[in-house]
DNA sequence: TTGCTTGTTGGACGATCGTACAACAAGGCG
DNA sequence: CGCCTTGTTGTACGATCGTCCAACAAGCAA
């Protein structure tokens, strides 16, 4: 009587395991060291197994990545529902949640920064980033026009905030020390209140 | 009488080309391809040689990184010059040429990519990072001194175009087709008008 | 011209990479 | 219980990686 040396588990709960997996080693490793065995031992299954269920470790980092932007977008839209109904209320609550600790982590950064290096290279890559971006974007958009602005004004002001937010996120992520997620808050709705409608 | 098997040439020089060869490595082939050997071939020279002049991969990287950023702030510095002495004018040619393409441009995305990379996990890459960050936003803060912007609020404010430059910048780079670098550039001047002083 | 300094070469080395594949065994089905 | 499907293993393979170092030769000095 011994115990399996093995356990088989759905294909989807497996490939989630090799995604959140992933998602461990960028953070601690970085893209550098996201190698197929290091994933392996960290999803505790054998190398072989990352190439049963994706195509190469680059499909394995775009999955990451949508997956994670996917967990992200979740949170910050918890953050807006919890704000309750007033739509400015909400709109605060969306970029003050870009700065939360577990969002603005140097950690999370390294699958950006993995997925990024793979954008100018491949084009479905690129696809992929501008699908993400674009949704990005749009849900901005729906919370720009519930506070009263125009549909004509929504888009430029949307990609405005978006990279106002993600430029303050890069840098809290690339030099913490250099301001703080709360100073990063106040910028990022003080850009808010200027944008008139 | 035969040709020579290579020239010797100032070692500041040979640093230099190396650094070069990098820096276009880096924009074609990206941070996964910029191996030594890859950059040896691209300068000419042997393999040996990098190790010659740098401690490793990782140091050519960070001296590539920041002679590219000193060139983009030299470009920058040039583009303000030509704008004359009106301070606004001055700064909006700061905007302006941080969209224009040979600085928005996904090949030198992948410079910064393969430095960021690298900030995380080495200490000292992560304060070069954080030097070359405060260097810029001190050109800044001088900009918007100039157009009379208090003393107090200059740090916030050139974080905060910084962060929003940076943004744009990033996502020029990454999903071109999205938006333009005109409307980038209006995004920008736009927000400055904003800064009331 | 000759000798010396040293920038440069080029291959050897071990480690690690991604991939592929034949063998194995876990677990449901008959 | 025993078979069968297939998820999983573990290794072998060739390529490529970064590093190292002894030998070479370019070019200046004498």
């Amino acid at each position: 009587m011994k115990a399996p040396a093995f356990r088989r588990i759905e294909p989807d709960a497996r490939r989630l395991a090799l995604i959140e997996a992933c998602a461990r080693v960028l953070a601690c490793a970085g893209a550098a060291g996201a190698s197929v065995r290091a994933i392996a031992v960290e999803a505790g299954v054998s190398p072989g197994l990352v190439s049963h269920y994706f195509t190469g470790i680059e499909a394995l980092v775009a999955a990451t990545y949508e997956h994670i932007e996917g967990a992200v977008a979740e949170t910050l839209d918890h953050a807006v529902e919890a704000a309750g109904v007033e739509p400015r209320a909400r709109l605060d609550a969306f970029v003050t949640a870009s700065f939360a600790p577990a969002i603005a982590d140097p950690q999370l950064l390294a699958t950006w920064i993995a997925f990024w290096s793979l954008v100018t290279a491949r084009p479905a890559i690129a696809a992929q980033h501008d699908e993400q971006y674009s949704g990005s974007r749009a849900r901005l958009e729906a919370l720009l026009g519930d506070c009263g602005m125009p549909a004509a004004e929504q888009r430029r002001a949307a990609i405005a905030v978006t990279a106002l937010v993600d430029g303050l996120w890069l840098e809290l992520c690339l030099s913490p020390g250099c301001f703080s997620a709360e100073e990063a808050g106040d910028i990022a709705r003080r850009f808010l209140d200027t944008l008139t409608w």
